[in-house]
DNA sequence: TAGGGTTATTGTATTTTGTACACCAAATAA
DNA sequence: TTATTTGGTGTACAAAATACAATAACCCTA
């Protein structure tokens, strides 16, 4: 991450709060900053957003750059712009959350260089800059949009089983659903599409797999349904 | 309104959707522009935000330039930040949304000096810049936001008539609502409080006037509800 | 191979919420 | 006084949300 001049006046940046779901908690990928300010501290994923590109783009490019993932769910939430949140001068920064499937995640040089790693989203200490607060309202905003459209598959692999999407809601939205009552809603908008796998490795019954079928989804949409959990 | 410099590296603005309600339709006041670019063209009031000023400050700063309005509901919707958006530039802008009554607004000075006027959101020429793309996601977000906080309200006097708050929704909702039912579902939150007054100069049965209790809703988020309708 | 351990899978009854719908009341105007 | 206009109200039905428990299918171990 290139850093902000001293004698700048002012400047705007992107900041990327990256979440991750591996059956536990829920996860989002942080660096630990190489360089003043808050050295050695634990910060989002962010830099300066370059002369002539876009906002969507610059955080596309840090994500990228950190996971060398492309494509990936990726939505802003706002700016964050209080006078005296960059130490170093005026700087505003737009964030952004994305939504990874954390097999997918290849640590690239980028992220050796900047010790990334993933961090319990309830267990996070004081970060750099207004990052808890950013991070804070990008949770909220996740929380949000998760119950509104068919999002959360994002932060699935592909085939999933219908527990883990379970689990995955659960932990995003931090209640406990029912197993039957969740399974008939999910399944009753009839975007899943059911498998002839299922699980393996596993010391009890397996369970079938599903994965989520964008077509039936863009369908949905047409005939005028909405997404609702 | 200031300009940017022809010779700015880069710089952020805010600019305000200030939405108004006399009845009919819902209205945004827009500016017309006396200087390119865009001279000419209504556009949405908006400044390059301060050196040593917040974001939001520098939308309440606009707000109240053109509207002598202070304290009035403003909410961030999200930056704007396509790269050739600002012929001039590169500028960025935070969109904000604002609630306004419109009985309270008294043009000023920079009112006058900017032709400002309210127009009916939904017979909109095209603006300067990308605020139709602004306005459009403003009046998204406000629809979001009206049916899950009590946020309406700021649109109409302090003292209403149900009928007047039905259509108020109709027309930011863009939908018929039944009156039986709308009633029973604003007054079963019991967040209104209905005075001893009735409507006065109408040539039919006055209606009642409600006033929305500020303290009740405190309350109402206290036990855990969540204005919904 | 039989039994124990673990998770998967399924339906129904009840409560709550949403929706559809029509008549009388109270004021002004002619 | 009568016509016109909007205000105000309740009930029956449909849909959705919720609460709840027994059997099935697999692996492991003795």
């Amino acid at each position: 991450m290139s850093e902000v001049d001293s004698f700048f006046k002012s400047a705007f940046s992107v900041d990327n709060v990256i979440f991750g779901f591996d059956g536990g908690d829920l996860k989002v990928l942080l660096i630990q900053r190489g360089a003043p300010p808050f050295k050695g501290m634990w910060a989002l994923p962010g830099d300066l957003v370059y002369p002539n590109e876009n906002l969507e783009t610059a955080a596309e490019r840090v994500l990228e750059q950190l996971t060398g993932l492309k494509g990936v769910y990726l939505e802003q939430v706002r700016a964050f712009g209080a006078v005296n949140r960059h130490p170093l001068g005026r700087v505003i920064t737009i964030a952004f959350y994305s939504l990874v499937k954390t097999k997918d995640f290849v640590p690239t040089p980028a992220s050796f260089a900047q010790r990334a790693s993933w961090h319990n989203i309830h267990h996070l200490d004081k970060l750099a800059f207004d990052h808890n607060e950013i991070l804070h309202d990008c949770l909220i905003q996740l929380k949000y949009r998760v119950r509104m459209a068919p999002i959360g598959f994002e932060l699935l692999p592909p085939k999933f089983t219908l527990t883990e999407l379970q689990q995955l809601y659960e932990s995003i939205l931090e209640t406990e659903l029912d197993k039957r009552n969740f399974r008939k809603k999910i399944l009753s908008m009839n975007l899943l599409e059911e498998l002839d796998e299922t699980q393996e490795g596993v010391a009890h019954r397996p369970a079938k797999l599903y994965q989520f079928d964008q077509e039936r989804y863009r369908q949905f949409v047409e005939q005028g349904y909405s997404f609702d959990l």
